[in-house]
Order: C-alpha cells, then structure tokens, then sequence
DNA sequence: GCGGTTCACTGAACCGTTTCAGTGAACCGC
DNA sequence: GCGGTTCACTGAAACGGTTCAGTGAACCGC
C-alpha cells in the first residue's frame, strides 16, 4: 500500500520548535500559554506544512465543528433548498454541514442520524420523517438536536422549528373550498413506512370541519414518479388537489398539461412549501409559504447556542403560514 | 462535562468472549478466524449494544466507507439534482456520501477537498469550479478523485465524466442563429474568481466561426439574483440569451414575464443541463440535455472501482449533448 | 523571607480501533 | 516422527491528537 502522502504530526512540530506535543496543542488552539510561544509555534506549523488531523482530534477531543443536516426526503425541492441555504448559513459561522438524505425511509433516517452522531457531529438538524420514533429521545441525550418541521415527540431537544401546520392545513383547505372544491385530492409524500404526519392528522380533521370530501393518496416527489400519480388520480376524475409538497404539485402540472386539461380551469392545484419555481410556472402555483429565509435563521440561531456548549435554550420557534396566491386555484 | 453516553468498547467485546480484542476485530469483519468465534462475537457485541466507533476505525485504518462529494455551486437546480442521485446510487452501492458545496469559490473548493481528504473519505467525486487549479494534482496522489464535467489538467484522477462542451455550445448556439438570432447574451455562472472554464472558451471560439455577436455576462444561480442579473442585460437591448445553466434561464423567464416581455416572440432563451423543471415551463425551455442518469452511473461506477482499491482504471466517459428542443427560441 | 498564587509548560495516559509480527497447536506428507 | 505449513489467535505498537495532573519558576502581599 502506497503511503497517502507523508503529512507533519504534531510531535514534529513540537521537536521543531523545542516544545512538548501538549504545548503545541495548546498553543495552536490560543491556550494557556504566552502570546510569544504561539507565535513561534505558528510559525513552525506553517513552515512544516502541519494541519491537525480532525480524525485524531475527534477521536481524542470528541468534537469535530462539524454540524450535521439529517433531511427527510432530498427528493423534494423545497427540501434541496433548505439544505442548501443551511449549508451555507452554517459555513457563515464556521462551521460545516453533513448534509444526509434519509430518502423518505424512517429505518434510514435511524441508522444516519446514529451514524452523525458516530461522527461525532456537534449538534444535529434534522427535519424528521418519523418524529414519532422513540430512538429519538435516546439521541437526544449528549447530542444537541434541532428539529424542523414536527417536534421530536417525547425528546429532549435542544430547539425546535416547527411549522404550524393546523393553520397551514386550514388556509389551504379553505381557499379550495371559498373557490368552490369541496371534493379534493390529498397528495402527501410517500414514506416507506407510514408514521402518521401530524399534517396529515390535521388534515382530516379540518376536512371533516368544513365538510369537504377528502381523499389522501401518497405521491414522491421526484417529477416523474409523481406525474403518473397525479395522472392516476386524475383518471379516477378527481379535479381538485391540494399537494403537501409544492414538488408533488409539479407533477400535477405535468399530469394535466398531458391531458390537455387546463389550470385553473379544469384543474385546481393547491402547493405547500412555496419553492421558487412555484412563481415562474404558468398560472403560478398557489401554495403555503413557511417563510424559507426565517427558517434557516432560526435553525442555525438554535444549533449554534448548543454546539458551542451553551445553555440548551430549547428554543421553539413556531412558524406561521402565509397563504401565497397565484391563481393555480380557479 | 456529562458523559455523552457510555458505549461499549471492542475491549468489552473482548472480556466477554475470552478473546483480544485482535481477535474481536478480525471476528468482526470475518478475517483469519473460525467460522464458530465470529458467530460468538457477533453474539456478544449484540448483547453489549457494541458498534464499532467509526472514527476510531478512520484513524487506525485510514478508511470510512465514505464517499466525498464536492459540488461546485449547489444553488444550481441540476447540480444538486445531481447531487441527490449520486447520493442515492452510492447509498445501494452501500456507501455514504458527503456532500459539500464550494459555492462557485476556487478557494473554497481547495479547503473542502483537502478537509474530505483528511476526513479520510475513499474517494471524492468532484464537479470542478476551477479544474485548472495546480492543487488537484497533489490531491490525486493517493485518493481516488473522479471528476464531472471538465477534467483535471495535470491530474492522474480515477476517471471522468466529462462533458463534451465543445459540441453542446455548438448545438446552442447554431440553434439560435439558425432562429435568427445574431446577437447573443451569454450568461455563465459566477464564479469567485473566475477562471475560464473551458465551455467559457468554446463559446467565443464558436462565435467566431458562426459570425455570431456574443455578450458574456456572469450571473449566480439562485433565482433572484439571476433575475437581477438577467433584467440588467434586457435592459441593455439584448433579446436572445443562451445560459449556461437551466437555472441561469430560470431567471431570464422571471426578469423577461416581470417586464412583460413574450418568450419566444420577444426573447429567445437557451438552457444547458435540462433539468426537470423546464419541461415545466411555458413554453418549455429549449436546452441542452447531458444525460444525467447517465453520468451518475458513470460516475458511480467509476468510484467503486477505485475505492474497493482495483485497478485504477482511468475511465474517461465523454458524454454527447442533445438538444432538447421545448419552444423558447422564437 | 515566607506561604500562596499564577504562569508556562511537561509527561504520560487516553480516545477506540487496526495491524504487524509473532506463537503455539494441529495437521500434512513421507 | 520430523520438518514444514496452515490455522486461530495474541500482545503490543501504532494512528495523531487532547487532556489531566503535576512542576518549577516567577511574582505577590505583608
């Protein structure tokens, strides 16, 4: 086996510059030594071409500055952007994201988040596909965890986004029932196993409220894939869809537009999340807005006063829905 | 500092079988032992809810498991398509993959390359911001790199994806001139700093050939800023843009609808990448489309080859564009 | 000038694996 | 029954850092 480069230790550092492996370490990191020793210190360092290896340094620290992104389904585009824009607010502050791609499945989301927390990641986001799992509470101890979306049930958590989705349910359930749909398609993600979603519970329930005739299928999110449900959906004659997922509304679009049917007038569509593209398609999706930009903020907000070892706030920030027109509902 | 949860050691594994804990780990991976211990020591880690610590395992054996996956801007629509589905091809390929995002920064491509070396990845997909970088060399030396998109100058990598960008700015740009359209805008990704990317190249050197008026404009992916960006350059005259990213494009159909502006009548819009969402559109947008399924397995492919250790087979896959032809050029 | 601090630094243990170089015992052919 | 293999396993040294419990010197007030 060829060696993978020969890289400095920090024993040669310390040789170089006459001090013990420990001084070094703390030097590198400003601790408890004189302002000149780190000086020197960092100066050997750059001329040896020394890096701490972040390998031995988790394993002997247990720490690692490294934030991990659990995500539900990165299928879903609205998902892809959080992920995304987290990423990018967490290397703002230094830190860097794992991002991990549950793919709709509670057994896979069990094993990543396990393996993160292997990995000794500072803190977790996670935006649960099962919030009902009781591994959860178990991970919880020792391992700071945000969570978006649903609350981790019965999981000690060191902060919590959570969208009020009884009010999103109801916005979108009324404006399709003020537009005059009372019989309505509900396309919920697939997930590989089915935990109840509180989202979906509430659906029901607000149905049943406004006296509207619900029917609740399953869809993923990948375009095609969720073409040829909306297409089954609409074969059994249903004209009116409200998608839990602007991604599964997409493929609503393409469905109908294959028929030849129009939006809005044949077809009503209802999105929830508001992805960007949602604007640019023609007629405009009308979705469930959760306010991307503030989620972002307060996840990172929340992680980054537990990473550090702060005091576990247990924020919990909820978020309000906005209902974003755009005349996708005739 | 509370213990963040007391996990059983190999050593524990060991005690309870009468093994060493040499022996407990050959066991575990099922090397140099007899078929009755390995099922003893399978037995007793389950018993004792032993794992092994994957980083520990990293720093004695210098090997994760992992695949690094260093995006170049994964605020491009397509590349974090591609991102997911690299991601799911490795996960059945019983990998994990590590996504990270360079943000279109050369410098910060070279920090997280160099991190996902450290971190001891088995090899590292990368879609190159600055494939000219002298950087890369070094890093091939060692680790197993697979590139998409451009090659690496000057690096033994372990294959490549490359696309051949030569033939797919010829396909746009003859389309556009053959709609009559002469004066072109051409709106390429921002990049921090910028080197020119050799599609960047092939499209003066095509201009030329075709007696075409180009105009190269930068733009970001994200879709306001490309919006910014895009009614900024219909502001200055142009009225045909070829973009050098579905998302770039995306841009132009929203900076192109604000202003009132009829795709195709009164602006023609050129993609490259086709992903999903432009089929969507109306009038869909023409594009170039490079096969994406075709180069995640290509990609996969090659990367399993290299990190089991084979042969290093310096695979060089050159994919052929196809224009996708939607309706956005007059 | 003496007890008590503080300061800058050291030595050694430790983190939890893997891997290398044995080591006895069993088995082989002859 | 003897040298040579093979087999199953062991002991100890890595891997490259961090951290804990000192240690001696300098400095302090009184």
């Amino acid at each position: 086996m060829p060696q993978p480069r020969k890289r400095a230790t920090i024993r040669e550092v310390a040789k170089a510059t006459g001090l013990s492996p420990a001084a070094v370490s703390y030097a590198l990191r400003g601790m408890q030594v004189s302002e000149e020793t780190i000086e020197r210190v960092r100066r050997a360092a750059e001329e040896l071409g020394y890096e701490a290896d972040p390998i031995a340094r988790a394993l002997a620290s247990g720490r690692t500055g490294t934030v991990g992104l659990l995500c539900g389904s990165l299928e879903d585009l609205w998902q892809q952007a959080l992920a995304v824009r987290i990423g990018r607010a967490l290397k703002d502050n230094d830190r860097y994201a794992l991002i991990l791609d549950a793919a709709g499945d509670p057994a896979r989301e069990r094993i990543l988040a396990r393996q993160l927390r292997d990995q000794r990641v500072d803190a977790l986001i996670v935006q649960p596909v099962d919030p009902a799992a009781a591994f959860w509470a178990g991970l919880c101890e020792g391992l700071p965890v945000v969570a978006i979306g649903d609350a981790l049930a019965g999981a000690r958590t060191a902060g919590e986004v959570v969208f009020d989705n009884r009010a999103g349910v109801t916005l979108a359930l009324e404006h399709l029932r003020d537009r005059g749909h009372r019989r309505v398609a509900v396309l919920t993600p697939t997930r590989a196993s089915t935990p109840d979603r509180p989202a979906d519970v509430h659906v029901l329930a607000e149905a049943g409220r406004l006296g509207m005739d619900i029917e609740v299928v399953t869809a993923p999110h990948a375009l095609a894939a969720a073409t040829e449900v909306a297409d089954t959906v609409l074969s059994a004659g249903h004209r009116a869809f409200f998608c839990f997922a602007d991604s599964i509304a997409y493929g609503v679009y393409a469905a109908a537009t294959e028929r030849g049917l129009a939006i809005p007038g044949e077809v009503a569509v209802m999105g929830y999340d508001d992805h960007p593209m949602s604007g640019l398609l023609s007629p405009g999706l009308t979705t469930v807005d959760w306010d991307i930009g503030g989620i972002v903020r307060a996840a990172v907000r929340l992680v980054m006063g537990a990473a550090d070892g702060g005091t576990p706030h247990h924020g919990r920030i909820v978020q309000a829905p906005q209902l974003r027109e755009r005349g996708s509902v005739g």
